[in-house]
DNA sequence: TCGATCCATAGCCAATCAGGTATGGATACG
DNA sequence: CGTATCCATACCTGATTGGCTATGGATCGA
């Protein structure tokens, strides 16, 4: 029930904003524009997704003149990979009891 | 903007779900019964919950008798794993990149 | 300085959805 | 058998939210 894994998943969810990160993992910092350019969603819609993306912590944002330079922050993942792991973590040890089980029924 | 993705962000993005999930995944095979019992929501929206996990692909049931026996497929994280690796890997190429030209600009 | 461009905010609307109650089918038990 | 338990489905409702347009502040270029 760790807060920041909520965050996280809750705001991946939407396939408008993943599409966004994904942009910025793939392409490096880009402006709102140039990110609004075939993001299928109007400019404010744009900004509104970043700006979630954000309080997040998986993007950051960088003022330039007129321009506003967004770009991935990837080690905001880590709580999404933890999660995976520690479900992953529950498994094993539940196999790990069953093999456990098994032997001594073995015996 | 893989569907399975999509379908795996979506579905864990609800912490009632996800808490169903991280049960199964801790406590291994149980009944909705026993997963209502401590779930803070009633009978019906476990079930309906079960329901979408069970569509995703990240449990199974079984029925026997009365009753249903649910347990988590971990199997069906891996677009999740994949997806991550993914990003991290857009991010690594870059800094390739970005240290390519820096070594070119050394010489 | 004036118009144009970039971006964020505000306000609105439709769609989605998580929650509840009611109910019924299926199985177990006395 | 008849009753109780287990679970799923149907239906309704309020809250959330992703999309839009309108707008305004800020900066650049002429």
């Amino acid at each position: 029930m760790s807060e920041a894994q909520d965050v996280l998943f809750r705001t991946l969810a939407d396939p408008t904003r993943r599409a966004l990160f994904e942009r910025l993992c793939r392409e490096g910092e880009r402006t709102v524009g140039a990110l609004t350019e075939r993001a299928g969603v109007s400019q404010p819609v744009v900004s509104k997704h970043l700006g979630l993306l954000k309080q997040a912590g998986l993007v950051r944002d960088r003022h330039q003149g007129r321009h506003t330079y967004y770009s991935a922050q990837l080690g905001a993942l880590a709580p999404l990979v933890d999660w995976t792991s520690e479900m992953a973590g529950f498994w094993q040890s539940r196999f790990d009891d069953l093999e456990d089980l098994l032997k001594r029924m073995d015996q």
